[in-house]
DNA sequence: CCTCCACCGGAAAGCCGGGTCA
DNA sequence: TGACCCGGCTTTCCGGTGGAGG
């Protein structure tokens, strides 16, 4: 065929996706379906700081993608805007504290932000926050600042919290309020309750999205990302019914489209299908098993290389005590220190945690109580990952031998 | 109905690296 | 700087247990 029109090529290539950033989650979008009742309520707590009040604090809940961060962004923006033509100073300063990590880091960015000059670090943190009370009080102003994943900043002590909550009566023209975004409902116990009253004046709980709800969300999307005709009717209700049976998480359910997306236009193909969305499913769950895998201790990597050890000898499910006896085989022929069975045991259920094996405890009467330990990933995939770490390169030699000789014939 | 297997899983103490404080 | 503390990981110890087989 003569049609090699290299512009044909790649115009044809770039049929799928008008602009897949908006699939991406650092996308705001213009407006948000589903949470007008929220942004409500965010939006009249607010209010008082056009008029040069101090808004209430806020404590925001919600699980992974239930659109937390996009809400609070959206009308932070609308209220920057509206600020600017009144002519009143509000400003909305957000921070992601799972990056922002450390007190001192929280106060360091927020002086930087505004103006200051501050080190990243060097500094005695109560330098830092009186830098950072000048900076605010310079002159008449209302700061808003919004912590993402509050949570992770209290597991390392709630000093700034606390700091920041009575900053207010320090100042003299400025006011501050705050906004806490976190999805973990627990995280309130580890507050000091002094810090949790201020902080929670007002509180909003974002509830999952159900299915419908989903479907609007991509829906509208979809329309800025995909150029016309290329979703396969049935793709977007298919994306949204399997993100709303894991969390109702709208993240996921754009990560799905997207990468459905992504893989129909890897292979040329014209439309999007539920084919597609099935594969990017199973991607996505490899990605998630690999790098589960990838972050594993040590130890835990050769206990899951005994099941897998175990597995390519032919056993679909295999004990405990199974496992530990190849286990220690390996240690031993790799050198590595043996654990007890105590411990392996507790290592074995975390494994079983993150979703990378499947056990259950039975009891085979007399033949005791155990777990029974499943695989059901992809084995293959998972093994390379563990050889591909360095410090598991020697039992690339014991491939295949290693349990015909010493391991195997001990539960015969 | 009792036994007894092969492990489960709680409690507590030890070890270790890192951080803090006088 | 050394005494001390903290939290995570591991070991030790041990009581507990569902159900096949007697």
């Amino acid at each position: 065929m003569i049609d090699s029109n290299i512009f044909e090529k790649i115009l044809k290539k770039r049929s799928i996706f008008k602009n897949r950033d908006v699939l991406r989650h650092s996308y705001t979008p213009e407006y948000l379906p589903h949470r007008k009742e929220q942004i409500e309520a965010i939006a009249s707590i607010l209010l008082p700081a056009l008029s040069g009040e101090t808004p209430s604090n806020i404590l925001i809940y919600g699980k992974t993608g239930t659109g937390k961060t996009a809400t609070v962004k959206f009308v932070g923006k609308q209220l920057e805007e509206v600020s600017r033509k009144m002519n009143v100073h509000c400003y909305v300063h957000y921070l992601n504290c799972e990056i922002i990590d450390t007190q001192y880091r929280v106060l360091a960015t927020l002086a930087k932000v505004l103006g200051k000059n501050v080190p990243m670090t060097g500094w005695p943190t109560d330098q830092v926050y009186d830098e950072l009370k000048d900076a605010i009080d310079k002159r008449n102003q209302t700061i808003i600042i919004v912590l993402d994943e509050i949570d992770k900043l209290v597991r390392k002590g709630d000093d700034v919290l606390y700091n920041l909550s009575r900053i207010n009566s320090e100042l003299k023209n400025a006011r501050v309020s705050l906004i806490g975004i976190s999805n973990d409902l627990k995280f309130k116990n580890f507050l000091d309750p002094r810090v949790l009253s201020s902080l929670s004046e007002e509180e909003i709980i974002f509830p999952p999205y159900n299915a419908t709800q989903l479907e609007d969300i991509l829906n509208q999307r979809a329309e800025l990302a995909f150029h016309e005709g290329v979703l396969d009717e049935g793709v977007i209700p298919y994306c949204a019914a399997l993100a709303a049976q894991e969390h109702g998480d709208a993240r996921k359910a754009l990560d799905l489209l997207r990468i459905s997306g992504e893989i129909a236009e890897s292979r040329d193909d014209r439309v999007v299908t539920k084919e597609h969305v099935k594969e990017a499913v199973r991607k996505m769950e490899c990605d998630h098993i690999t790098e589960a895998v990838k972050t594993l201790p040590n130890q835990s990597k050769l206990i899951l290389y005994s099941m897998i050890a175990l597995y390519e000898s032919g056993r679909r499910k295999f004990t405990t005590g199974e496992v530990y006896t190849v286990y220690k085989s390996l240690c031993r022929k790799i050198g590595m220190e043996i654990l007890t069975q105590r411990r392996v045991s507790d290592l074995i259920s975390e494994l079983d945690m993150l979703g990378i094996i499947n056990s259950i405890v039975i009891s085979k009467g007399r033949y005791g109580r155990t777990r029974e330990i499943k695989l059901d990933i992809p084995v293959d995939v998972v093994k390379e990952v563990i050889l591909d770490d360095y410090r598991f390169e020697m039992l690339r030699r014991y491939e295949g031998g290693y349990l015909t000789n010493s391991s195997l014939e001990l539960f015969e």
